[in-house]
DNA sequence: TTGATATAAATTGTCGACACTATACGAAGT
DNA sequence: ACTTCGTATAGTGTCGACAATTTATATCAA
């Protein structure tokens, strides 16, 4: 590799603004930095982030096809609003999506990968067992897992779809509902009854396991959103 | 409704311009008047639709969301290039969504829906008795379809992913590889089975039999593919 | 003729300014 | 006191121009 090529891939390393700025704001908005339902100001974004508003506009033009912005003509963006229902909506679709994965991956992930995810669940493990479960799956190991499984199944537009789309939603409603697993323990359990199954070659299995994994999360949430309901009454809004 | 919220539905009827110029791009690449692969120059492009470059760029900013352009950094954005990996691969997310949105259109949909959806198929089944089989099923007829059932699952993510996301992209490659069904009747019996498990409120059944259609359909494909893989013997690129 | 280098052209990235729209505020009238 | 209208202000949409980078071209050397 010639010095001007280093050089080259060093400032390649720099994108554009618009870019670096779209991640920014994606981070800011998955860590509850700009809450749900924030109005987004241009010029004072363009300033806080020391750039134009030309750049601003693009990256927010990405947000939006992320879903984490909403745009409305001539009046302004709003960071999404947080529905319960969508929350539930989001689960049916990662049921979806994550069993034809975990199918996948039963088939095409390799010894080096499977024993990767072994390793990763037993460091679950010890996480779990110290800090009483309390701590690592109400953050990202959860998802780790599940996003291991998703390369595994060699299948790009998969990963687009739920790398680049859904996880940021999830993180965000983790972030803002505190949506725990609470039940680590039990979700550990099942996640090694799928990685067996992945290791026994057994698409079907895979699929049915990892289903059924998401759709007891699922039916958790729902059930905390209806005790949640019951207990406020009828609230509109 | 008063004269003056009359005017400014009208108004608002003239959505933004990046809005206006990104919907007919989409529309241009998916009819091949942008072939894939297309060099998209910023000028020249700012001059047919008559705007300046900043709405442009706001415009294609949303067209890299939907996979619909590859940009590169101080190079240039393109036209994606269709590799038939992908094609297949899309057809994998297909099997998994609308298998779970035909589970959820049996729970949901409304009998209005579900009569809609017979008539639908009636007038496939006209047209292709009367053509043979050979035009409805290649263009939108057969996406129609599709779009029903996602649209019944009342499930706003799977409407969002399938419809902004994925069908863009199907009908892209329908455009220019000219997919036939070429096997319209089969599809159409098939079609049949599918809306009486909804009819029936049969969940499982439904999400099956959406399953094997979409299935029988990739693994159509990837016969093709791999015979003319077989024929052109080995040709990189 | 081929290759490399330096200059020139074209294209992309960024910025600041202007026009138009929507909201907020205040004044006048009922 | 409340409503309505008009104005002022802030904010979004759009444009043209400048800076930075890439690509094409031409010149020169081997």
């Amino acid at each position: 590799m010639t010095d001007k090529t280093i050089v080259r891939s060093l400032q390649m390393e720099t994108r554009t603004l618009a870019d670096r700025v779209c991640e920014e704001i994606v981070t800011a908005i998955v860590k509850g930095e700009m809450p749900p339902g924030y109005k987004i100001s241009e010029p004072e974004l363009a300033r806080v982030y020391g750039i134009s508003r030309g750049p601003l506009r693009e990256a927010m033009r990405r947000l939006e096809g992320l879903r984490l912005i909403e745009r409305k003509p001539h009046i302004g963006a709003r960071v999404v609003k947080l529905s319960a229902n969508e929350l539930v909506e989001i689960y049916r679709v990662r049921e979806a999506l994550e069993g034809m994965a975990c199918r996948l991956a039963a088939e095409f992930m390799t010894e080096a990968e499977i024993q990767g995810l072994r390793d990763l669940l037993d460091a679950h493990e010890r996480s779990v067992e110290e800090l009483e479960g309390r701590a690592y799956f109400q953050k990202e190991g959860d998802l780790d897992f599940h996003f291991r499984i998703v390369q595994g199944s060699k299948n790009a537009k998969l990963l687009e779809i739920l790398g680049s789309d859904l996880y940021h939603l999830v993180r965000m409603y983790r972030y803002q509902f505190s949506v725990s697993s609470s039940r680590p323990k039990r979700a550990l359990k099942e996640h090694r009854q799928i990685v067996d199954a992945i290791d026994a070659r057994d698409p079907e299995l895979a699929e049915l396991l990892m289903r059924r994994h998401i759709s007891a999360a699922r039916r958790n949430i729902e059930n905390k959103l209806e005790s949640v309901n019951s207990t406020l009454g009828e609230h509109h809004g």
